[in-house]
DNA sequence: AATCACACGTGACTC
DNA sequence: TGAGTCACGTGTGAT
């Protein structure tokens, strides 16, 4: 806790008024700032010491309610900060500044996440689609993986066409998501590859990418009517 | 741009060193503090003005290599404050408060859009599991939202048997979300049931809630060994 | 002893 | 002009 006395004002208290700008050039005459400690103002005016400082109560007034609005202006933001360490994982010490840099990557994690979700399964779109990225969030082991989905029109054999497609391509189907919304249909597909000497370089893998990408949009362009799924799981208006 | 002098320093001057707190009540004496605004340094010592002050350059410098830190850590400071400024949505003037206030609600909006999306889809988990939450979010029209999942081992009539008991209850289908891995499931409901006069009321809302937690209990409880879906999408190594 | 981090009061600027 | 924001230098406790 700070221990510092929070009455105490430093005051300028000659007879200038506000005109002053000490601490810059512009004053030559030998001007002089007194700091009490005290109740008492202690003057030390540099030549006129018999002028009448009228303006003094006004200028000490003014002075304090302007390091009390600071004040509370310090306390606003503080109390944010007080806010933002709650949020943040790391423990209840931390710098300010270090405090402000995890807030940054926490807002930055979590826009990226939000964005991933949202295209992630959200709900079909009206126009077909197909959309092959490589995932490069975890790129320790020996295997590296792709996130693809396709939307379209729901038909029977969408599925099993489908994994035909992804058969003839090195990699391993390790997750699938699917939802369906008036008739059409969005799969999201993970894909795992394993990395070895002969794919591990980026033109490989955008060449595995790619691949992925054609079988799909075969897949997606072979368009039907069928609706099977939609039927049992979305009847008409009841 | 700011256009004070940095180079103008504030000095105490006297020969007590940096031991003085002065601004408390500990000060009795008639200590001062002198503020020069050019180069040569105005003392104006309380009671001994001969004795020797060498260890005035010593003040000096540690003085400013203090401020230099200070300046440093502020600088620090307003770099993270304004990468912040340039990720959240608002413009680029912003109170310094303001914008800590805005990290924050960023912060909480993200955090919960991101635990809903997380427990929205996700891939199945090893236990069964039945939720159903009513959706506060919109609750402007005519009709309010639940949000219902169940996670189980995959069986042929799953689906069906799904619809068998959610149609006896007075809610529509409008949308559904199947993921899944490994032989289990996880199906996402989104629910809709007309608002009227007869069911708007916090009591009927939690009754229809816990007659769809029943109905999808029921079915979560049919357990079966069937896998015939992730036989089609999730074959055995190859 | 030297460094760090914080709170404070203050001058400049803006509305 | 008065109220508010900012950067600065400084006092002070902690490490």
């Amino acid at each position: 806790m700070y221990s510092g006395n929070p009455n105490s004002l430093n005051l300028k208290s000659d007879c200038e008024g506000l005109a002053g700008n000490w601490g810059s050039e512009a004053m030559s005459v030998g001007q002089s700032l007194v700091l009490d400690s005290e109740k008492g103002l202690v003057k030390t005016l540099g030549e006129t010491g018999k002028k009448r400082c009228f303006s003094e109560a006004k200028t000490v007034a003014a002075l304090k309610s302007h390091s009390e609005a600071e004040r509370r202006r310090r306390e606003r933001i503080n109390a944010h900060l007080a806010t933002l360490r709650g949020l943040v994982p790391g423990e209840e010490k931390m710098d300010k500044a270090t405090l402000l840099a995890e807030v940054i990557n926490q807002v930055k994690q979590l826009k990226k996440t939000t964005k991933q979700a949202s295209e992630d399964l959200h709900i079909p779109t009206d126009s077909d689609e197909v959309k092959v990225e490589l995932l490069d969030e975890d790129a320790e082991g020996g295997s590296y993986s792709f996130r693809a989905y396709i939307c379209c029109h729901y038909r029977p054999d969408l599925l099993s066409d489908t994994r035909l497609c992804l058969n003839v391509l090195p990699v391993a189907l390790a997750n699938i998501e699917i939802s369906t919304l008036e008739g059409r249909v969005k799969i999201m597909f993970l894909l795992t590859a394993r990395r070895d000497k002969m794919n591990d370089s980026t033109e490989a893998q955008e060449l595995i990418a790619s691949s992925i990408h054609e079988a799909l949009s075969c897949v997606v362009d072979k368009a039907s009517a069928s609706e099977e799924l939609s039927q049992v799981m979305l009847p008409s208006k009841r």
